[in-house]
RNA sequence: GGAGAGAUGGCUGAGUGGUCGAAAGCGCUCGACUCGAAAUCGAGUGACCCUUUACUGGGUCCCAGGGUUCGAAUCCCUGUCUCUCCGCCA
């Protein structure tokens, strides 16, 4: 959420980075509103100052015996007003309220600006693309042949967009996960967080997933909880409401967790496979920063995502959003995406993001530099490290051998036991 | 799931209708003492909102949301969470 002080002082600076993100917000009705909110805010409390001060004189009154009830009658009108007024108020607010929660973060000012995807900006390469002298098969054949994934008992079991791993792809699941998160502890400083996976309605709008996108989301009905789309959700809100001691941070958490996605919308893209799953494993990496470091810990982050891709030998590129790509709360991404022989192109496999203090001001987040400080928003960052699912799938492609087993990467043959995975 | 107890500032904890944003202690900050530290002494020490160029002034907040009252941390209702006991379970 911006800053309401911000968004009435620089309407023209919201206005023009809601264009550059195509997000449309009726920002003059709400700065009409708000205004109004200030001028009823100012009378109310004239009334209620006037309660006070009458109803301690009531007090004092009648502590000495003493007669008192006009001033009773006229405070019974008073408090009737004030409540009527506080109504109206609380409705106003409420519109506010929603509005700012609908209003996507300011993208940086080094996000390269437009509004189609073609023009995200590739940072850089690693590793090249390899020729196979067979034609590569998809992940999801691959996976099938060797009986290690079985999308179709999932199908009946569940539903679409789920998957049933089995042996040595359900260890290859298990290992992937252990490697990144030894590696992100390990190597990387961070602290492991095993989350809750159901989370409440506050800390989804927390991170910014409510209110606007509620069907993106798997909500539990009997208890209004969601399940979450990321650990993000769960590790973020860790300190929700919280003031922290400037000396604590950064703080760094990795946190493994099954992701839970709806998909609204996404109906024909990506059917097949391990790409586009309602469940989803995903290793996730969450900063929280002193404001003027939160670019250079974005720049680590996404080293750190980059570092478990290198280590499984996978080709990939680093890509900055443009400005009408870019996530809802996110300032600035940077997207890892990992080369797949099957589809010839690079896919999405990481996405990094510098939330600046967007997350922090909804899930009130601060931190004081020191102990008679003011308390300051801190700034709030995370990226996959990896998406688990995704990372099966490149690893199955991108390792995959003419007879149809796949070659098991260096770096998890201690996990997974076997130099290779064959029928 | 059943029965009971509780939720107060960074922490412990007092407060049962008015002068309570809240005693006391601890912690923290600053100062004094000291070569320095400890101990001791003194002063200070919540958040948010509105108003003002500023000094200031005002409002809200004692788990959350409703209600009673001229007036609520205090009384009533609902919910959430925590603890204890029983049941059930991994």
């Amino acid at each position: 959420m911006l800053d309401l002080k911000f968004v009435r002082t620089n309407p023209d600076k919201v206005k023009e980075a809601l264009n550059k993100r195509g997000s449309a917000v009726g920002l003059d009705d709400f700065l009409a509103l708000e205004e109004q909110r200030r001028q009823e805010l100012v009378q109310v409390e004239q009334l209620k100052n006037r309660r006070n001060t009458v109803s301690e004189e009531i007090g004092r009154l009648k502590k000495q015996g003493q007669e008192a009830e006009a001033m009773v009658i006229e405070m019974r009108q008073v408090s009737q007003k004030i409540r009527e007024m506080d109504e109206d108020l609380k409705e106003i607010e409420e519109k506010l309220s929603y509005t700012l929660l609908t209003i996507p973060n300011i993208p940086h000012e080094s996000v390269p600006e437009s509004l189609s995807e073609e023009n995200n900006v590739e940072i850089r390469k690693w590793g090249a693309p390899k020729e196979f002298t067979f034609n590569p098969l998809p992940h999801w054949d691959i996976g099938e042949g060797l009986g290690i994934l079985d999308f179709e008992r999932a199908a009946k079991v569940t539903g679409a967009r789920f998957v049933f791993y089995k042996g040595l792809g359900a260890r290859l699941e298990r290992a992937l996960i252990n490697f990144m998160l030894d590696l992100h502890t390990g190597k990387h400083g961070y602290t492991e967080i095993f989350p809750p996976f159901m989370v409440n309605r506050d800390s989804m709008t927390g991170t910014g997933q409510l209110p606007k996108f509620e069907e993106e989301a798997f909500r539990i009905d009997s208890v209004d909880y969601f399940l979450i789309p990321t650990a993000e959700v769960p590790v973020t809100n860790l300190y929700r409401g919280e003031i922290l001691e400037g000396e604590k941070l950064p703080i760094y958490h990795a946190a493994y967790s099954a992701c839970f996605r709806a998909e609204a919308g996404a109906a024909g893209r990506d059917t097949r496979g391990l790409i586009r799953q309602h469940q989803f494993n995903k290793v996730e990496m969450v900063k929280f920063t002193l404001p003027e470091n939160s670019y250079d810990e974005l720049e680590k982050l996404t080293a750190n995502a980059e570092k478990v891709l290198q280590l499984l030998e996978l080709p990939y590129r680093v890509i900055c959003l443009c400005t009408g790509d870019l996530g809802f709360s996110s300032a600035k991404t940077y997207d890892l995406e990992v080369w797949l022989p099957s589809y010839g192109t690079y896919r999405e496999i990481s996405s990094c993001s510098n939330f600046e203090d967007y997350q922090a001001r909804r899930a009130n987040i601060r931190f004081r530099r020191n102990p008679k400080a003011k308390p300051e928003f801190v700034h709030t960052l995370n990226g996959s490290g990896l998406a688990i699912g995704r990372t099966v799938a490149a690893i199955l492609e991108n390792y995959q051998q003419q007879d149809g087993s796949v070659l098991v990467p260096k770096v998890l043959q201690p996990y997974m036991g076997v130099e290779k995975i064959s029928k």
